[in-house]
DNA sequence: CTGAAAGCGCTTACAG
DNA sequence: CTGAAAGCGCTTACAG
């Protein structure tokens, strides 16, 4: 054990904003200033300052900070991490908001697990956190009525059922929906099928599938379209049942919808493999993430996760700025034509 | 816009720990020993304070506690989100380290980005943080002198060449390479491909797959064995491409270790397309985390993902303690045989 | 076993 | 345009 790493490495005294204020021959509120911006601090005083930071290697303690200015600068960021997610697409919202809370000079805090309420109030009560962003939000949510609680501004990824008082963000699902059929109809399909989320993520209750699947069926049913669904799992036996099953139950069915990010890569390679020809036999149209390279050669509706992220984040610090803020925000989705629709019919 | 959420919602001045202690009639030190347990309480006190923060809702100001202790319970996590990394994989880090740090009270903030440098200045300097952990480490890693010069706790995940005063945890990957090639061989192998990292990975000097590949290589020298290896790409175009390089460099190829997550489920696949009897005409090894469902079928060199979280946040918590430490920690890789290998021969 | 007091390092009215 | 001072809500020696 000769070798260990020697430890402790005490928090070495830091260098304080007196230190600096001495330094610089000017007063720690100087500083202050100087390095909020909240008052106006001369030119000579404020490069004097600066200088002296830099040289002393000054950083503001941020404990001290919150409690004087009853600000930790933290978000916390709350991502269950339940059964049937697609992983990548968790990662790349949570990439999106940490890079927006930075913009606003604000770390995230990240909080997994099963904690739910416990956690948003040993956080948000305890002051370490300003304010809260919620991931993967089901329509009876558990932390709806602890968040509430906490009079915290919070921004909630998805849409519960009860929303009185909440601030929401997400993608139009049910336009999603719409618009995934209304592209498909237009090009003549009569007859569309859905691969959509997994069982699990239904049964959960998560908004955006039922939203989806509503959009989708409600507007088949509104222009004559036969739209028919099954659950996406993530075995290449299951898929092809599900794909059989749809054919069997849309006799003649000629195009297809996947919502399921996990699944997009398996259904292109059953399609080749049963040697299907999109869109020549088949219209393909896929709901995944703009950034998802599976997807990138079919023709989609693209989920705008960056956006959305950045977008969570703006309603929250809008909310630390008390501001008034829409209580709901849908982002409309887009469609993205790469080429594998077409009008059915060989 | 009537129906706006009214937003501030200030920061309704909290309980504090004078409050508590007026209301069961004691001294603020006194809830405070009563709380950390640095001091003896009498019982009958000591129960009194509880039921006073029960019925307040007490809960103690963080940026406070850290200002006087000098600890902001508080530990960053960086995961840069480099290409070719496994998106999943990392998630079962992240969520293995909050929950080691939660059971050692401790919260993760989460920094992603290419802050690298900046963002440990910032928040290690600055206190916001007690100790770091460092994920996807690369041999020669930007961001190591920094945290060498900051002093603070931290454990890297990876080797990077110079790790002179700091604290490494890994699977020991070199073992790993080794123990696939072993196990192969003592079947009787003696011409074993491999599918490997992305190129992505490898050029960018991500250390576990050179040491990976090394123990590879010259485990199969010293047992006579041919060994070869091609990067894995996520498409099916590249990975077939990749099979019949190493079936024509390796002319008998009859066992294929898959180093590679995202592609093990195209690998099962394209070999049951090509009608490759597993493990009748090619033993298959995969290297994956124990959770990966698609590795299930597979005997496999498991990595333990959780297991290394945990003790990256165990080894930073003992250096907060002041605990010697050693300076390298690599978990042994196990075998997991899954009855895709067998002798060769039909 | 408990209390009174100093101090952690900032921010922000209050004065000038 | 700047300074002196109070205060944010805890923890921890110092006393008893």
């Amino acid at each position: 054990m000769a070798s260990d790493v020697t430890p402790p490495r005490l928090p070495r005294r830091g260098v304080t904003i007196s230190d600096v204020a001495r330094h610089a021959g000017v007063a720690p509120s100087t500083v202050s200033y100087a390095l909020s911006g909240k008052r106006t601090v001369s030119e000579p005083v404020r490069r004097r300052i600066e200088r002296t930071i830099e040289e002393l290697g000054y950083r503001p303690h941020a404990g001290a900070r919150a409690l004087a200015s009853r600000r930790s600068q933290i978000l916390a960021l709350m991502m269950p991490l339940r059964t049937g997610v697609y992983v990548p697409i968790l990662m790349e919202f949570a990439a999106a908001i940490v890079t927006e809370a930075r913009s606003h000079d604000h770390d995230v805090l990240l909080l997994t697990g099963e904690s739910g309420s416990a956690g948003l109030q040993r956080v948000a009560a305890g002051a370490m956190a300003d304010a809260v962003v919620l991931m993967d939000v089901e329509e009876d949510d558990t932390r709806v009525p602890t968040l509430r609680e906490l009079g915290r501004p919070a921004v909630l990824l998805g849409l519960p059922d009860d929303r009185q008082g909440l601030v929401c963000c997400d993608l139009d699902w049910e336009a999603a929906g719409r618009l995934a059929v209304a592209s498909l109809a237009e090009l003549g399909h009569r007859r569309i099928g859905l691969i959509g989320q997994p069982t699990a993520v239904h049964e959960r209750h998560t908004g955006f599938a039922r939203r989806f699947t509503d959009g989708l069926h409600d507007e088949g049913a509104r222009r004559g379209v036969h739209t028919a669904q099954r659950p996406g799992e993530a075995t290449f036996g299951e898929l092809r049942a599900a794909l059989d099953a749809l054919a069997a139950e849309l006799d003649g069915l000629t195009a297809l919808v996947v919502h399921n990010e996990a699944i997009v890569p398996l259904v292109l390679e059953e399609l080749s493999s049963r040697g299907v020809e999109v869109p020549g036999q088949l219209s393909v149209v896929c709901v995944a993430p703009q950034t998802m390279a599976a997807a990138s050669r079919l023709t989609g509706v693209s989920i705008p996760v960056e956006d959305i992220g950045r977008r969570a984040v703006q309603l929250v610090m809008q909310q630390l700025d008390a501001a008034d803020v829409a209580p709901v925000t849908l982002l409309p989705p887009r469609l993205v034509d790469r080429g594998s629709t077409a009008p059915p019919g060989r």
